[in-house]
DNA sequence: TCTGTCACG
DNA sequence: ACGTACGTGACAGAA
């Protein structure tokens, strides 16, 4: 039986607790403040009865800092005075700890997260895996095989074990021992650690990626850009006590032993005496429920056995032959797989037969990174692949789709908890590796089960099973090559116009400070800008001072100030163009790979409630393009060579489309049928006048009221958006829906089918669940309401995109052309074209995305192309 | 870690 | 009598 180790971190939540309770503290008949006390046992007993801990400890700060304060004075200098009711905590917690028999770490001079990596790594070993119970990200670096990091979650019960390669996942760093080389490149603010100025985690890790280390990139520095060089010189004085200062002692000598931690649940007759004192009955029934839970020792659940059922007999279901396996990519380069209850670790060379057999149907957690982690070598993923996380999706977008979450609702329990499974040869002179992560086997068995699960879950609905089969399975494919291929950045030009805001920005400082009369006035300063505002300038008379804290100065205050005095004007523009700048140009230029000069974003595919892709790292779906300052960056968006250009393609009024289809209000439909400008059509038919005469503000205001619709309409957004009174508003909607009753009509029946089913669905039966739409909350329902509007409209147009870009792809493909795509942009795609496929390509889309759907209406791409992304408009 | 702001569709 | 247009992601600033 696997002992479990749990070390708590109790600085740590303390103050968590201590947050949490802001606010509405918890206060006993005495006057005291018990939120903390109250807080952390209730989070210790609730460990204890959950986790079924075997050994456990808590550690504090001891008083008068530690070692590193010696090193760097500075050292967490920059933290204010330690609550009052943080200091008052501890001497009760001390006491509630040692009644329940639990040892209480601390050593002078040594912060809690020492002693506890030093207790970690030395009770570490193949039968007892060591928890570390704190939110701190520094704990990550000594994740390790039989060590992990505990995150307590903020509700309580979304708590969080990390094991190596989430913790590698999460930095994208290959090793966890490079947690502190991140730390030290990224600085500290919380604890006064300097960085590297300009160097976050996403920069961090790119450097990291090719020279492993702070070392290992001092001796590069010469490969670096200039702006970064500049700053490694300039951080190279203080790097290395960065280094020192982030990282968490594994060596001190330790007077415990393991029978120290031995949790023994008869807890002290104390115990019941201190929660008396502090008032909290409540723990005490939860004391009993952990005392009596303890007696007969088991674990949670015997699973190990329903998955071995389930292997046995299930794989039929899914594949006539019954042969069926499970496959993951857990680390670059190699491949975990799992058959019959066992499995094997080896490079992905080696399993190159079992993959590439249509018989074998291969079930995953995330076939996207399968296939890129099988992208360029010559083993071919083939047959159907059950990605647990999109099936899970396809059934409850609005789920969170994270494997353990997965496992809990379909298996109900948890991943990496159970026996591990038989690690051994799947074929003969298998070479595996023995140092694969522990919960690799239990992982493996539990995605097996959950496409087992989730494929016969899917069974139930035929349609949701038609849509994971024909859209979202072999979407994973086309985003991974898309991802793979990325788009190319013209780093010269994005650099000068960084260089042009920056000089931009020095004018509005310069503005700024001679109006403020201060050469040294700082602009970024909220506190300097709120007494030169309110203090010096005095553009608020009636502003009363906040007695704590300091003037607000976000952009809705200033703004009404604007026409008080031009300096408003100076600091909103300064904060704008620092905003373009820290947002989209800065990071850009940090994405850019230097194998290829090409950003590679990631799309997630199971995560928007509509059906909708999203993108991130960096976010491409929201490069600027409506304002002047901002769509020069397009220009940075190019082709990769002289060859070729960039074309997109977007789909004309989509939504606005799919609403007349989906209505089938005969006004709008026949309008898209004459191809009218859909505002101008709508604005003559609410306003009753002749096409021709229609104003420009008529226009704008029927635009308005047709996003409204899409959105779920109401008087108060409509009223808003247009800047008119909520009754005006209203009148505009009357006179929509008495132009275009059927609309209303639809959505009625949309509201009405809601009530009914508990869903929405789109023209591909992609679901989403509305449960709040009988809620007896107005405003949640409210909410809900206007859900189920709009979900059928966008998910609809997402289902058509999708659907378009696997069409394109296959065309691509098919008829050997050479031109890839590169961006979806929700109703657009943005392709790299080779100028000689410029003809071929555009047919292709036009068939394509044209003819994805067939609609009561055309649907219809608009078609360009240029050098870069602004010309292809 | 959470909120507000602002970029896109 | 509520708080409001739908869907995202990233950053700065305040706790």
């Amino acid at each position: 039986m696997g002992q479990k180790l749990y070390l708590i971190d109790g600085h740590a939540l303390i103050f968590k607790m201590h947050y949490a309770f802001v606010g509405r503290p918890m206060v006993n008949s005495r006057g005291e403040n018990t939120s903390i006390i109250y807080g952390f046992t209730k989070y210790l007993l609730e460990l204890l009865d959950h986790y079924r801990p075997s050994h456990i400890g808590v550690s504090f700060d001891p008083p008068g800092g530690s070692f590193r304060n010696e090193l760097y004075p500075l050292y967490k200098a920059n933290r204010g005075e330690t609550p009052a009711e943080v200091i008052a905590a501890l001497e009760p917690l001390t006491l509630i700890l040692r009644a329940m028999n639990i040892p209480v770490l601390m050593l002078s001079g040594f912060e809690a997260d020492d002693v506890i990596g030093s207790a970690a790594r030395r009770f570490a070993c193949g039968d007892m895996d060591v928890y570390m119970v704190t939110p701190d990200k520094d704990y990550g670096q000594l994740v390790s095989p039989h060590i992990f990091q505990f995150k307590p979650g903020k509700s309580g019960s979304e708590n969080e074990v990390l094991s190596e390669a989430e913790v590698c996942d999460k930095w994208k760093i290959s090793s966890t021992s490079q947690v502190i080389d991140m730390l030290a490149l990224c600085g500290d603010s919380s604890d006064n650690v300097p960085g590297v100025q300009g160097v976050g985690p996403v920069g961090a890790a790119k450097l990291l990626a090719k020279y492993s280390s702070v070392e290992g990139i001092y001796e590069h520095l010469d490969s670096l850009t200039a702006r970064q060089r500049e700053s490694f010189l300039a951080a190279r004085d203080h790097i290395a006590l960065s280094k020192q200062l982030v990282t968490i002692k594994t060596d001190i000598p330790l007077e415990w032993n393991k029978e120290d931690f031995v949790l023994d649940t008869v807890f002290n007759s104390e115990l019941g005496d201190l929660l008396d004192r502090y008032e909290m009955p409540s723990l005490k029934r939860l004391v009993d429920k952990v005392v009596s839970f303890a007696a007969p020792q088991q674990g949670p659940r015997p699973a190990e056995a329903e998955i071995g059922s389930l292997r046995v007999s299930e794989p039929a279901a899914l594949c006539p032959e019954g042969k069926v396996a499970v496959a993951l990519a857990p680390q670059k380069g190699s491949l975990a797989v799992c058959d019959c209850g066992k499995y094997a670790v080896a490079p992905a060379a080696r399993f190159a037969a079992l993959l590439s057999d249509e018989s074998v149907v291969k079930i995953c957690e995330d076939s996207k990174a399968l296939i890129s982690s099988l992208a360029g070598s010559p083993v071919q993923l083939k047959g159907q692949v059950l990605d647990v996380t999109l099936m899970h999706y396809v059934l409850n977008p609005e789920k969170s789709h994270k494997l353990e979450d997965i496992c809990q609702e379909y298996l109900g329990r948890g991943v990496g908890q159970q026996k591990e499974m038989e690690q051994q040869s799947l074929f003969d002179e298998m070479d595996s590796e023995p140092e694969a992560p522990s919960s690799l086997g239990d992982s493996l068995a539990c995605i097996y089960a959950l496409g087992v699960k989730l494929h016969s879950a899917l069974e139930e609905s035929p349609e949701l099973l038609e849509l994971y089969l024909k859209v979202e399975a072999p979407l994973a494919g086309v985003l991974s090559a898309m991802e793979r291929r990325g788009v190319k950045i013209d780093t010269a030009a994005l650099e000068d116009y960084g260089q042009s805001l920056r000089k931009r920005m020095e004018e509005q400082e310069r503005q700024v400070r001679q109006i403020a009369e201060d050469e040294q006035f700082n602009i970024m300063s909220v506190r300097q800008v709120g007494e030169l505002v309110f203090e010096k300038l005095k553009l608020d008379p009636g502003a009363k001072k906040p007695r704590k804290g300091s003037w607000p100065t976000d952009e809705k205050t200033l703004a009404a100030l604007s026409d008080r005095s031009p300096v408003i004007d100076h600091i909103l523009e300064y904060r704008g163009l620092r905003k373009l700048l820290s947002t989209y140009i800065e990071p850009l230029a940090g994405y850019v790979s230097p194998l290829d000069g090409r950003v590679h974003t990631t799309f997630n595919q199971a995560l928007t409630s509509t059906g909708r892709l999203s993108s991130s790292n960096p976010n491409l779906q929201n490069i600027p393009i409506r304002t002047p300052d901002g769509q020069p960056l397009r220009r940075a968006f190019v082709s990769g060579d002289e060859g070729s250009v960039i074309m997109s393609a977007d789909y004309s009024q989509i939504e606005l489309r799919l609403m007349a289809h989906l209505s089938g209000d005969e006004h709008l439909k026949e309008a898209f049928r004459q191809g009218l400008d859909i505002h101008k059509a709508t604005a003559s038919k609410i306003f009753g006048v002749p096409l021709q005469e229609v104003s420009a503000e008529q226009r704008r205001v029927a635009k308005t009221a047709n996003f409204g619709i899409i959105y779920g309409i109401s008087a108060f957004g409509l009223s808003q958006n247009l800047g008119c009174s909520r009754s005006e508003a209203a009148s505009i909607i009357e006179d929509y829906f008495a132009s275009f009753p059927t609309i209303r009509d639809f959505i009625d029946s949309t509201l009405r089918s809601a009530r009914q089913n508990g869903y929405v669905q789109t023209i591909f039966k992609r679901r989403r669940y509305i449960p709040d739409i009988n809620s007896t909350n107005a405003a949640l329902r409210s909410v809900a309401e206007r859900n189920a509007v709009n979900a059928p409209v966008q998910g609809s147009a997402a289902d058509i995109i999708k659907l378009a870009m696997i069409g394109v792809d296959e065309a691509l493909k098919q008829q050997g052309l050479k031109s890839f795509m590169v961006l979806q942009i929700h109703d657009e795609l943005l392709l790299e074209v080779r100028r000689e496929e410029i003809e071929a390509v555009r047919t292709l889309l036009r068939e394509k995305m044209e003819g994805a759907a067939s609609l009561s209406v055309p649907l219809t791409i608009e078609c360009n192309y240029g050098q870069n992304w602004l010309d292809a408009h």
